[in-house]
Order: C-alpha cells, then sequence, then structure tokens
DNA sequence: TTGCATCCTGTACCTGGGTACGGGCTTACC
DNA sequence: GGTAAGCCCGTACCCAGGTACAGGATGCAA
C-alpha cells in the first residue's frame, strides 16, 4: 500500500491540468479534500492522478462538470451496508446516458466511413439539393434524449 | 425537390434552439448563408433544421463549434471532381477521434455497469484506501488522445 | 539559515457558447 | 391600409469552466 503522498504541482503535471484547477476541482466538489502538511500544503494520493484523468476524459465526452460528479459518485463502490437507495438508481440513469451517447457517436461514425470510403466524390444522394445538409441524419430526426425525461 | 422555404423561427422552433443561435452559428460559419427574402428575410430550405439537430447532438457529444464545422465538411459529400485533397484525410482524422471517444465511452459504460450490477457493496478490491477513487481507470492509464498527434 | 521553488488564499479575468435588448423594417392577415 | 407578430442588425450581457495575479507562508537543499 503506497503511502507517498504527492503535492499539488506533481499532480497537476503528472494529470496534465493546470495546478488552479486542483482547486476548482476541490471546490466543484470533485476531488476530495487531500491532506495536509503541518504547514498547510496539500498532499494527494496517487489515485488523484486517475481521478483528474477521469474528469477530463469524461469531460472530452461531453458530460457537464456536475455530470462527472454525478458519474465518479455513481461509479464509486459503496463500502459494505451503505447501499445508499437511489444512488443505484442514478447509476442506472448515467448508464442510459452514456449508452445514448455511444448510439449517436456510432452514427457519426458511420456517416463519415462512408464519407471517407465513398471518397467524397460518390454518395451523390444530396448533390440535387445545393447544399445538401444530410449529414447524419438519423441521430437529428427524433430528439431521443433531450426531452425532460422522467 | 422540395421548394419550401422557412423564416428562421420556423427553423429555430423545430429545431429546438433559440433563434439567436441561427444567426450566431452563421456567423460561425456552421450555416450556410441562406437565401433572403426581398425585404432582406432569411429564408431556409428544410435541411437548415437537420444541420441544427445535427449541430446540437455533436455537441451534446462533446465536440466543440469548431469541431462540429470540421465534422459536418468532413463528412458532406463533394460533388464529383472536386476531391479535394486532405479533405478526406480530415474526415479519416475525425473518424479516429470518434472512435476513440466510443472506446471512452465504453469503458465507462462497463464500470458503472459493475457498480449497478455489484449494488454498490462489491466490487470491494479497493475498499482499502479510504477513499477508493479507482472509477474508470482504463481510461486514464495512458492518455491516448491528448498528445498533439501528427 | 538563507534562497528559491512551491504552495497558500482570495479575487479578478478570460474564452466558448450562447441569449437578451433596443430601435427600426417586413410580413401576413383582417 | 392598419396593425400585430416576426425579423433585421448591432451591441451588451450571461454562464460554465477555467486561468492569472497578488501578497504572503512553506519546504527543502546547500
Amino acid at each position: 500500500m503506497s503511502d507517498t503522498r504527492l503535492r499539488s504541482g506533481q499532480v497537476a503535471e503528472a494529470a496534465g491540468v493546470n495546478p488552479q484547477t486542483l482547486r476548482y476541482y476541490e471546490r466543484r466538489g470533485l476531488l476530495a479534500q487531500p491532506e495536509r502538511s503541518l504547514g498547510g500544503h496539500r498532499l494527494y494520493p496517487p489515485a488523484a492522478v486517475t481521478t483528474l484523468r477521469v474528469i477530463k476524459a469524461a469531460q472530452r465526452l461531453g458530460f457537464t462538470l456536475d455530470e462527472v460528479a454525478d458519474l465518479l459518485e455513481a461509479g464509486r463502490p459503496r463500502r459494505a451496508g451503505s447501499s445508499d437507495p437511489g444512488l443505484r438508481e442514478r447509476a442506472r440513469a448515467k448508464l442510459a446516458e452514456v449508452e445514448a451517447r455511444i448510439a449517436d457517436l456510432r452514427t457519426i461514425r458511420a456517416t463519415l466511413l462512408e464519407a471517407v470510403e465513398a471518397g467524397c466524390d460518390d454518395l451523390a444522394s444530396c448533390a440535387t439539393s445545393s447544399d445538401c445538409p444530410l449529414p447524419f441524419a438519423d441521430i437529428a430526426e427524433e430528439d431521443h434524449h433531450d426531452r425532460p425525461c422522467c
């Protein structure tokens, strides 16, 4: 069990983020408050780096920081007994969200693939309308996750 | 071939966005400049609604507006002859990006699934460290798409 | 024990992505 | 033809997510 502790600069560097961002995330509740040295300097466990990377990854995927916080919460196994009712439900909800996103991305991928393969001069199905704006039409046909939804 | 034209308010309403957003996207180059009525009012082809939905979908997936512009460009089949060298390359690059995102989302999904199934009191592998922050570790282990990359 | 790199807190600022507002034309319907 | 709804343009404002700065304390190596 590693008992090494990292200072904020090291964590930031290792995770590729700005040191100020650590404090920001701490304020936002995304990063637990770390221990402090006697002089008040933050001392992080190495796993904090992983958490940061996870946050950044989730953000790239379009989750807001609040959603990321949920995601972390939902994905965190709780110690026995505390089976917080609702938390599991939240995990399930996030799961659905994630799945919807995967589906959308697959559609985009398919369209892009077609575009690459058809090599910019087949796929002429819509070349009739002068600006042919039908790129990823199926995502758009029904906004399946924008509605307020339970 | 439909020749109906929609006014900005109708388009905005149909796509579920604020009317001002149309002008904004036009400025940003995401939406082609539409025809105008004699009096100067914008008149859109119905397909503009689709384009807007696509933009919104891509945004939910974490693409910036600049990236969405690329995506639209890359996904748009070009009329024969103009096989803009590089454009195809861009499509290929976007494709890789999309695939990386799908992979990340799958990891998140897997973690969430575990959390849901294990029902908040198994998965105790990390319960030893008091704040157990290893939620989606594999995304984070190597930042496979953050590096400048070709 | 001195020096320099880091870190601390608080507050101010910046960028991306919109949204709102004001004053004035256009359209559409009676 | 009158009038309300809708649109025009320019500009100003807003929120999320950071990032920078100031002024001072800490950590650690020589």
